[in-house]
DNA sequence: ATAAACCTTACCATCAGGTGAAGGTCAAGT
DNA sequence: ACTTGACCTTCACCTGATGGTAAGGTTTAT
């Protein structure tokens, strides 16, 4: 199975197989006589497994980490987990970030006219020292 | 007042505020006979406002916009307002798949055993095509 | 005079890719 | 046998916003 092939099938692209070969990801995948790249179905699964990591939003580094648990049969599930937790702490904290930025945004839009005239109240927050939600603290 | 100063006083710094302006953002600075460059407080007004929109998780680019808007006397608030409106519609689209993608791990999580055994649903979700939350679509 | 603290430009690194060039290879059709 | 088009190879540069580092000039205080 060349590298095409191998991306239609786990979705992932050339060029990021070739990437994930190349910072060690991936171990180097044997080759043709023309220097292809070569993949069966394992190749195949281990793609997978990054693929659906990826979607989940781990990083390389983290992916890295769990092919080795993965392919470790010695492996302690507590580890697993712990870093599936670590992870989940740090989306938590992701997503209170993007939310407080939200709220402090509706907060200057509500107040905003949106209509012709220039007084506007989000430019008023950003150039004031204490934004609207800011302030009784 | 030197970068270092103009940095100090709007919490951006000097590395940033060169960034600003070699790429637009930002004037060019006046200099003094050595080259240095030299802000006043109006210029500390502006870095002011690029800081509290940056917190605010604006991109650059509609930085650039919104600084345009902010010297602009003839705008119209609704320009503002549709600008804030569209980015916190992305971040309404954000953080909706950090949840989602919280969501799916949790649901991994919950089902490990986290111990000493290789048994492990996490790595067994990513392995296997179905995670156990997005099958009964 | 000298040392510390400042400033300058210019380059490299990050993260997870995308894009494109320049060229080699393979399989099918003519 | 030859051409075409789809595939493959490596190399290198782009993204966004920021940190770092290095080599050198300037200012300020001792």
């Amino acid at each position: 199975m060349n590298i095409g092939e191998a991306a239609a099938a786990s979705g992932v692209s050339r060029k990021m197989i070739r990437y994930y070969e190349e910072t060690g990801l991936l171990a180097t995948a044997p080759r043709s006589d023309a220097g292809y790249r070569l993949y069966n179905e394992s190749g195949v699964q281990q793609l997978l497994f990054i693929k659906r990591a990826r979607d989940l939003g781990f990083s390389l580094e983290r992916i890295k980490t769990l092919l080795d648990l993965w392919q470790n049969t010695d492996r302690h599930s507590a580890d697993v987990k712990a870093l599936a937790q670590q992870y989940m702490a740090e989306l938590d904290q992701d997503i209170m970030h993007l939310q407080s930025m939200r709220q402090q945004l509706a907060g200057l839009v509500d107040q905003c006219h949106g209509d012709d005239e220039p007084a506007c109240s989000i430019l008023d927050g950003l150039a004031q020292a204490n934004s609207p939600l800011a302030s009784p603290t």
